[in-house]
DNA sequence: ACAGCTACAAGGAG
DNA sequence: TCTCCTTGTAGCTG
């Protein structure tokens, strides 16, 4: 099955705030950053100009990322599927739940569950555990998203981020079990929160290379294909907004190959 | 005042 | 042996 991405579209920079701003500003933002553009170069899009309907896909593009943008769910699907989350998703407590870090033990900054098929096991600081079967629910959106984009998936880390306090540090999904050729497919459900991509070489006090963050804004009912060799090059998070006050729900949805051959 | 961002704090895993 | 990962917080900026 193919993907049915819209190809040729208007190829963002996406290094400044604009996606993170609220939708009205950010066509009148993306309408300023496409004048300045022109100036420098011939506009690559004059032939997309008779496309009327909406492009469903954005392509995000940078040195070594690659992504693919797209609203799955219509807000009324969106929000029965949040509620139906809500009521079946069984997230880790207590001792599952803390992770050390320089010698102080915390409880992780938002919830966590980890589904899939029999047998699957997911490491997350040091520790692994075992899939929990999937639920009706995450069945059909892992469904609705191999429709969507052709890829199979065998496992989905669900996080929970109860407001903008709950947060993610910056990290990538480069785990060794992970299928380096299948997409990692990330859906958002509940409060928009801003996501923020940066440079593995753009980091820390030495970076020596200054290449500019990519922020994005997931809305409810979106999906995000993180798309190789993005995860290799770029880490991405799930900064603290305190102005966010309602719950999040996120699944990433990856394919994981066997570790073990009989 | 405060939201947002960076640097940095140890020790274990691979 | 070396590099990377985990989060809270001090300190700075706008």
């Amino acid at each position: 099955m193919e993907r049915f991405l819209i190809p040729g579209q208007k190829k963002r920079s996406c290094t400044s705030d604009a996606l993170t701003r609220s939708p009205r500003k950010k066509i009148k933002l993306e309408k300023d950053e496409r004048m300045k553009e022109e100036k420098d170069e011939v506009d690559e899009d004059s032939a997309l100009a008779e496309f009327s309907h909406p492009v469903p896909w954005q392509k995000i593009e940078a040195e070594g990322l690659d992504c693919d943008y797209a609203l799955l769910f219509a807000k009324e699907e969106a929000d029965q599927l949040f509620k139906q989350l809500e009521n079946e998703v069984v997230y880790s407590t207590g001792e599952e739940a803390k992770v050390q870090v320089f010698g102080k033990v915390y409880s992780i900054p938002r919830k966590q569950a980890t589904y899939g098929d029999a047998g699957l096991t997911y490491t997350y600081s040091g520790v692994t555990r075992s899939a929990c079967p999937w639920t009706p629910t995450l069945e059909s959106i892992r469904d609705a998203v191999t429709k969507t984009t052709g890829q199979t998936f065998n496992f989905v880390l669900v996080n929970r981020y109860k407001d903008g306090q709950d947060h993610m540090g910056e990290h990538r999904d480069d785990e060794k079990e992970l299928d380096p050729l299948c997409p990692i497919a990330s859906v958002s459900l509940g409060a928009a929160r801003d996501f923020i991509f940066r440079h593995r070489d753009a980091r820390g006090k030495h970076s020596c290379r200054q290449i500019e963050p990519v922020k994005l804004e997931l809305a409810h009912g979106s999906l995000l294909l993180m798309n190789p060799p993005t995860n290799t090059f770029w880490y991405h998070s799930l900064p603290v907004r305190k102005k966010v006050l309602l719950p999040r729900i996120n699944l990433t949805f990856r394919r994981i190959v066997l570790a073990s051959k009989k």
